[in-house]
RNA sequence: GCGCCUGUAGUUCAGCUGGAUAGAACAACAGAUUCCGGAUCUGUAGGUCGGGGGUUCGAAUCCCUUCAGGCGUACCA
């Protein structure tokens, strides 16, 4: 399938050269936002006016003229405009847009698929977290952007890597541990004291109970058990993996900070590493990252004087790690409170020498809960904050990918639970399940009115010319751009206002026109139609990873 | 103090590398259905793109400045 705008722009520069035997010009085609400017547009005019010397409107006249002559009408085109600043629009002919339907079909489950990545080998690092409690709503939202993304790189020809990263080295961990203990302490002796900066959450107190069916009251105090702090990550980490598997992300790696770093050399080889490259320093005992050389405003400790690695050093250390996996490309989502992160670490992987294009860190803001129009209070401390797992459980996994996928990641968002448990027309994710839900339903009709597959197949798409249906034609035709990885790479956001749109219409094309009536050939067509947005709306969803029900259930 | 994110309709947000009269959803108001699911559709109204400068044929978009909100600025992770 040859795409529309490279064509387009070629007929462009080959009428630039006729007419000014000038070459390598650059030229961009646009899809119009406006249908009055017709289908595709060209700056061109005013973009070369210096270059060439002339007004605009002169240039666009003469282009116009030419392209127009060159043009014969049964091809692509019926018109070719010049209009006011010195825009040529172009207007596609009915019968170019209608052919997508068919080729719908035919492409299938494949349609918008490309090649663009041409196998690369991308790793996308996202949610992981300390394992010290339940995943929360900032790591839904990280999960369904992540996972989207792998979906629409995969889509586009990248081979793509779902990675986890368990932070349980380090301090937090150490101190969660300590507040199961006391947990379970309490249980014998409730006037055992709970420390301050403990962690509050009821699931300690689920650990402890689990504990004691274990050690049974034997003493814990005074003693880090490597039994205790095994059981206390394993418990945690399970639920973790459970969250986030019915949220439907399925990761390839779990990568253990603690086993695969700290209990191999992996540490001190990059330490090594970035001692050889002249980038450490001893000070005050500790061992300092001497970032100031890359523009920073202070050195980072790599080793504190106690001698324990920083988390900093460990993530270099699996970065440089996953650069040695053979990665093309590596790509984080971090929470909000990393931000300060992400330029040290890039300066880390530059001075390891590995190219700053290699690795892309995105912040994924945060998340305000609103029940009612107001906001809901999260408070980590007191253990009450709103969990992956409440959210889920409350609005379902649909309802809560889709308005995570809604946003760009770096919005600070207003997640609405009302609405999002709507069941309803105001809901976005009904309302785009309904328009599948729908036309599989109009399929079911038809197939009882004994209309056959292959009817639809053959159908006659020269009798769709309704506006309704050549709307919807242009509006599939443009899922191909939306996928694009180019535009796309970063922002599975467009896909969910993509979808949205085609539902749209598709809803207004079902109100204008019936679809299976007694004219056969008229009803073949529709049906291509029907089915050709069907399988759009089906690919669409599947890049979000949201269902595409054949039915909705009943209200009640 | 310094750094990052955000500021667009009553509300929540789109607006790709600068483009033509700044879009959508919800809320508001007015309407549509003998028939494939009304969980639907159509229409109306709603804006000094936080403010002020600059760059150019042309700015919500780029640059400077200023105001407001959030976050970060640990030998925590």
């Amino acid at each position: 399938m040859i795409n529309k705008a490279q064509h387009i722009a070629r007929i462009v520069q080959n009428s630039i050269e006729r007419t000014y035997s000038v070459q390598d010009l650059s030229i961009s085609i646009e899809r119009t936002k406006d249908e009055r400017f017709g289908d595709f547009s060209t700056n061109a005019a005013m973009m070369h006016s210096n270059r060439l010397k002339e007004s605009p409107m002169s240039i666009g006249e003469k282009l116009c003229r030419d392209i127009n002559k060159s043009l014969s009408k049964d091809l692509l085109a019926d018109k070719v405009e010049l209009v006011k600043p010195g825009f040529i629009n172009f207007y596609i002919s009915k019968k170019f847009w209608i052919d997508i339907f068919r080729e719908v079909v035919l492409v299938g489950k494949n349609y918008g698929r490309s090649n663009t990545g041409d196998g690369k080998k991308i790793l996308v690092e996202f949610v992981g977290s300390n394992p010290t409690g339940p995943l929360n709503v900032v790591s839904a939202r990280a999960a369904s952007i992540g996972d989207s993304l792998c979906n629409i790189l995969s889509f586009n020809g990248y081979d793509v890597k779902r990675e986890f990263y368990i932070n349980d080295a380090g301090e937090q961990i150490s101190r969660l541990v300590e507040s199961l203990i006391a947990r379970y302490t309490q249980i014998h002796d409730p006037c055992f004291e709970f420390p301050d900066d403990g962690y509050h959450g009821d699931y300690v107190k689920d650990m402890a109970e689990e504990l004691n069916r274990v050690y049974k009251g034997k003493s814990l105090l005074n003693k880090i058990d490597d039994d205790v702090w095994f059981r206390c990550r394993h418990f945690i980490l399970s639920s973790q993996k459970r969250d986030v598997e019915n949220f439907g992300v399925k990761f390839d790696k779990w990568f253990s900070e603690k086993e695969l770093l700290h209990d191999s050399d992996k540490i001190t080889d990059t330490l090594k590493k970035l001692e050889e490259r002249g980038f450490t320093r001893k000070k005050d005992d500790a061992t300092w990252f001497q970032s100031t050389k890359l523009g920073d405003d202070e050195d980072r400790v790599l080793v504190k004087s106690n001698g324990v690695p920083t988390y900093f050093l460990a993530d270099i250390a699996y970065h440089l790690d996953k650069f040695n996996r053979g990665f093309d490309k590596a790509i984080d989502f971090m929470g909000p409170d990393h931000h300060g992160h992400i330029g040290r670490l890039k300066m880390a992987m530059k001075a390891l020498g590995i190219d700053e294009k290699w690795l892309d860190i995105f912040i994924v803001q945060q998340v305000n809960l609103m029940r009612n129009g107001e906001k809901i209070k999260m408070s980590k401390r007191a253990g009450r904050f709103e969990t992956m797992k409440d959210l889920v459980s409350e609005v379902g996994k649909d309802a809560a990918r889709f308005f995570f996928l809604m946003r760009t990641q770096s919005s600070h968002l207003d997640f609405d639970l009302n609405l999002a448990k709507e069941e309803s027309s105001k809901n976005p994710v009904y309302y785009i399940q309904y328009a599948h839900a729908r036309l599989c339903n109009i399929l079911k009709h038809a197939e009882a009115q004994k209309v056959s597959i292959e009817e639809i197949e053959i159908a006659n798409t020269e009798l769709l010319d309704k506006a309704e249906e050549v709307e919807l034609a242009k509006t599939l035709a443009g899922f191909e751009d939306t996928c694009e990885a180019r535009v796309l790479t970063y922002a599975p956001h467009k896909i969910a206002g993509y979808l949205l749109k085609l539902a749209g219409i598709f809803h207004n094309f079902y109100n204008k026109h019936r679809v299976v009536t007694g004219n056969k050939e008229l009803t073949a067509a529709r049906l291509l139609i029907v089915k050709s947005t069907g399988i759009v709306l089906a690919n669409g969803l599947r890049l979000l990873g949201i269902s595409a029900p054949k039915k909705m259930q009943n209200k009640d």
